[in-house]
DNA sequence: TCATGTGAATACTTTCACAGCA
DNA sequence: TGCTGTGAAAGTATTCACATGA
């Protein structure tokens, strides 16, 4: 099987996106599926979604496509990587409870081993059916639970609290969703994502198409 | 003035995080600020910071660093671009009133005009204090605000519906959080964004590092 | 002929090296 | 000396051109 490691950042974005697919394919009992339609769907090239595949050993037969069946597969097995499974989510508000709902987590291979906020007015609280801790258990779960990631998606005003909540943790990198408020210490690493951002891609996408002007 | 289209698209995801930190000094009163200190609060590389400031036209002096003053002016005036900055937020459970609460999105140039969703049981219900819009309302809308993009935050199973109720509108773009459900139409920009992905983009980081093994 | 697979070419980003100025 | 500014270089990602196989 082919290692994620070495498989090009934007290519393992794109992955689930096929994964997706092949098994809608899949469960219409269809049996292959070329890259033309996979492009076709998302709004991408065909040779790139042939590289990507290819990247990751995916083959292909000419004429037909690739096999519904095994692509699926292996997609699946590359994307359910063991290490790195477990998150934390630190929040307890709507974007920690969209968060805990989204449906790409699993897709990508994740999932949210346990919730966690600062506030001492949370304590005992609950979100979408999961207790939610208070930041003190974090380091020792981390280190039991061998959890290395961790999302913030909690209220501006605590994300530096939970930040340094995290000493003493396996806690080795976060994805920050708070908005870009938080400093990054050294030894972590930080995706920083945000509504914001995506908006201003899209118009970064808009106009560079050839039609409509800007 | 530099024009937003040109500068690079990483860039201008960046752009947002110097604005905040400028802003955070000139309220401190603070004179200048070197790319050095912003690289270390936001864990870049101060070489990247200046060609990011050098390409939207922010002059820095050296040994002092950058203006805080005329630099947070620069970078406010690019990312309140006038078109575009109004969005249609399509949806009304929890990921739509985050992203209707986000501080990234006015941080970025960007507010929610309106809210919609399709169902015929949401008639009627707010969101945030908002009143969430049938669907059918989205077209003239579109093009009597003259609003170009939208955001799909909402269930999956109503996303079909909703992608269909575009038709006829002046939305140009949009900007799926749905996870990857939607099929992009050929003339409709798509970018795509899911909390999965973030976490596959922060274990890539983390197995680029030197650091400790993946 | 249709669709894959691959090495080359192109485009885009980041990083380096060093010049210049207070 | 300290930090900016810029052109060159390196590193990535995407796209092209064409060989191959059913």
């Amino acid at each position: 099987m082919v290692d994620p490691v070495g498989v090009a950042l934007p290519t393992l974005r794109r992955l689930p996106l096929y994964l997706r697919l092949f098994e809608e394919r899949r469960r219409a009992g269809e049996e292959w599926l070329s890259s033309e339609v996979l492009a076709r769907r998302l709004g991408l090239r065909s040779i790139q979604v042939r590289k990507d595949l290819s990247s990751v050993g995916a083959l292909g037969s000419p004429k037909r496509g690739f096999p519904v069946q095994a692509t699926a597969e292996t997609l699946s097995l590359l994307l359910r990587r063991d290490s790195y499974s477990s998150v934390f989510l630190v929040g307890a508000g709507h974007l920690a409870l969209a968060f805990l709902e989204d449906e790409s987590l699993s897709r990508h291979g994740f999932e949210v081993a346990a919730v966690f906020h600062p506030a001492p007015a949370m304590r005992g609280a609950r979100l979408g059916g999961r207790e939610v801790l208070p930041l003190a258990k974090l380091p020792d779960l981390s280190r039991r639970m061998g959890v290395r990631l961790a999302v913030f998606a909690i209220e501006t005003e605590w994300a530096a609290e939970a930040l340094e909540g995290l000493g003493g943790s396996e806690i080795g990198g976060i994805v920050d969703l708070t908005g870009g408020e938080l400093a990054a210490p050294r030894d972590l690493a930080v995706v920083r994502a945000s509504f914001g951002a995506c908006l201003s891609t899209l118009v970064g996408e808009l106009s560079k198409r050839p039609g409509r002007a800007v």
